[in-house]
DNA sequence: ATAGATGCAAACCCTTTGCACATTA
DNA sequence: TAATGTGCAAAGGGTTTGCATCTAT
């Protein structure tokens, strides 16, 4: 986890000289976590030094979108507001006509729509803004909004439940699984996968206590991270799939093609985001299910051998013997 | 089909005075396809009459975005650019940050996302932005762009391509269930909607032809409209569940299902655009949609009664007589 | 007669810039 | 010392507004 001070050093462009006055409108802009117009910062800044003017404020500011320190975000009527892209993901905005507050969200499935029409117009698209002008809720009731979390945090906290909901019904799939073949290697595996699963998911939910331990607040709080495509249904219309008995070698194939969608599914979003830790946790996610994926492969090759081999050893005494030859040829190659 | 000054009528707030001016500033506005500045709207009413101040463009472009006449776009920067809401379905923009051209797409798979997740939040939206910027094909191939066709027409366009390719497959699918089901009232069904298929489709085709006789240049356009769940996949599917044999009840109901389908998706999203040939073709499809489903269920009712009679005849005499009456007694009431 | 529309110029708002001065490498 | 950053005030640009004057109902 890096802290905001070597996140600006990453981030800063070679060749220039630093300035104390720089340096504190920076800090004193990345300690805060919305949207701040170049006026409310220039504000903040003026508590602490009053000697700073208005046009160090906005060269800063654009210094800062120009580095990728701060996002610029055009709040219509020619209103600009920045927000720090440090612990920050990118996201888009539902924006009230009543309150004038912003509330941020992200959907990967419109991310995906939105790269998937520019392909088709072979546009190279850069940035994406996606506002929604409207009322908020809490202006549709007549209360005031109460206060939102980081995007950050509510972030992770997403990335958590949707791999929290995958490991869940992962769990089941394998258990079911496990139930439902007979004894053998392939039982064996099903029945370690289920405790792997068993054991992730403390782990998930562990890591799930510990967010909500640090903004108590978080639980209740709305969705962020909108993801219809998340790689949950796919176990359970596995699960489904196995019926009320499946023999051990349809159930691997079945258990390879999740494992396999849902490892594509965390690496592929895993690895759109930007630094954060919801997309650590997508990327977790995914190398634990690419492990699965080789261990199910592998049970997956040997059964087919043990297969060949029985299948070699009920043949006519000629048929059996050229194909022993075959066989010895090729591991020989 | 209603005219530009229908339009404004229809528009036109009540309690205000007519004035030459703003009726001819409207006009010359509603000539013109793209997006217009304020300022280059003041050039273009200056050519006509140079005693309009600047304050009445800006006046009048107000009335026409509080009337629904036009629409104001945030091109960014706080720069602000108007469009005619008459003749122009809503719509997104790529924005080309080499050329400063804008290019329109629209996407109901975004849009319909996008209602999903405000939903969601509980938000109540009322108009949305999204701004895709970028690089346009042309400057990444260091072109100039080609003149757009008004997307009025690309949109009637790509409405027409979706319900071409709905009405395509829907034939393929009556015409094999009529091949592949026994002789009877359910294959007449199916004959007589591969009929209608063509029908339609002939009358579909003649329609685009006649777009394009208009707009020459448009078949060779981008695509505007972006629908991944177009209903087309529907047929295409039930063409494959019909397989090499399929029973009449099988095929009728799998008919209807299609049916069902494509109805509820041509009014759904017809229903959601605003008024246009789109919208009208949209429309006009879901109808006869509807038609052919009543016609499928009715065949479907048919033949759930003649299986009943014929279940009933092989019954013993008791059951039999006790049936019968209590048919003449439903049909007397 | 009177509410509403217009022209003009000034005001507005947020943002950028020119220039002299101050800092940093 | 040479390049870069800062303060001040002024300019910028797109837009809105106050007010006297018109004009349609």
């Amino acid at each position: 986890m890096q802290s905001a001070s070597e996140f600006v050093e990453k981030h800063r462009p070679a060749g220039g000289k630093r300035s104390s006055k720089r340096d504190l409108i920076v800090q004193v802009f990345l300690r805060q976590e919305g949207h701040l117009s170049a006026e409310e910062l220039a504000d903040l800044i003026r508590r602490t030094d009053k000697r700073i003017s208005r046009a160090t404020v906005y060269r800063t500011l654009q210094w800062m979108v120009d580095a990728g320190i701060a996002g610029k975000v055009d709040f219509g009527g020619g209103k600009f507001r920045f927000e720090r892209a440090y612990r920050h993901p990118r996201h888009f905005h539902f924006i009230c006509k009543s309150c004038n507050q912003s509330f941020e969200f992200l959907s990967s499935d419109i991310e995906a729509l939105i790269e998937e029409v520019a392909a088709a117009r072979e546009f190279a698209p850069r940035q994406s803004m996606l506002q929604v002008y409207g009322t908020c809720q809490w202006c549709q009731q007549g209360v005031t909004p109460p206060a939102m979390a980081p995007a950050e945090l509510l972030f992770a906290r997403d990335a958590l439940r949707i791999a929290i909901a995958t490991e869940r019904s992962g769990r089941e799939f394998y258990t079911r699984a496990a139930r439902l073949t007979a004894d053998g290697p392939g039982r064996r595996i099903f029945q370690k996968l289920a405790g792997e699963e068993v054991e992730h998911l403390r782990k998930l939910e562990e890591r799930y206590a510990e967010l909500v331990r640090q903004e108590p607040t978080l639980e209740a709080q709305p969705t962020f991270l909108f993801f219809k495509g998340a790689a949950n249904g796919l176990f359970a219309a596995a699960t489904e799939e196995l019926g009320n008995g499946v023999d051990e070698g349809k159930a691997l194939l079945i258990g390879i093609r999740c494992e396999r969608g849902s490892h594509a599914f965390f690496k592929k979003y895993g690895e759109r985001f930007e630094e954060s830790e919801g997309k650590r946790i997508f990327l977790e996610f995914a190398d634990e299910e690419r492990e699965h994926l080789d261990m199910l492969l592998r049970e997956y090759r040997h059964l087919v051998a043990r297969q060949r081999r029985a299948a070699a050893s009920t043949r006519p005494a000629t048929a059996r013997r050229a194909k022993t030859r075959a066989t010895k040829r090729r591991r020989s190659a």
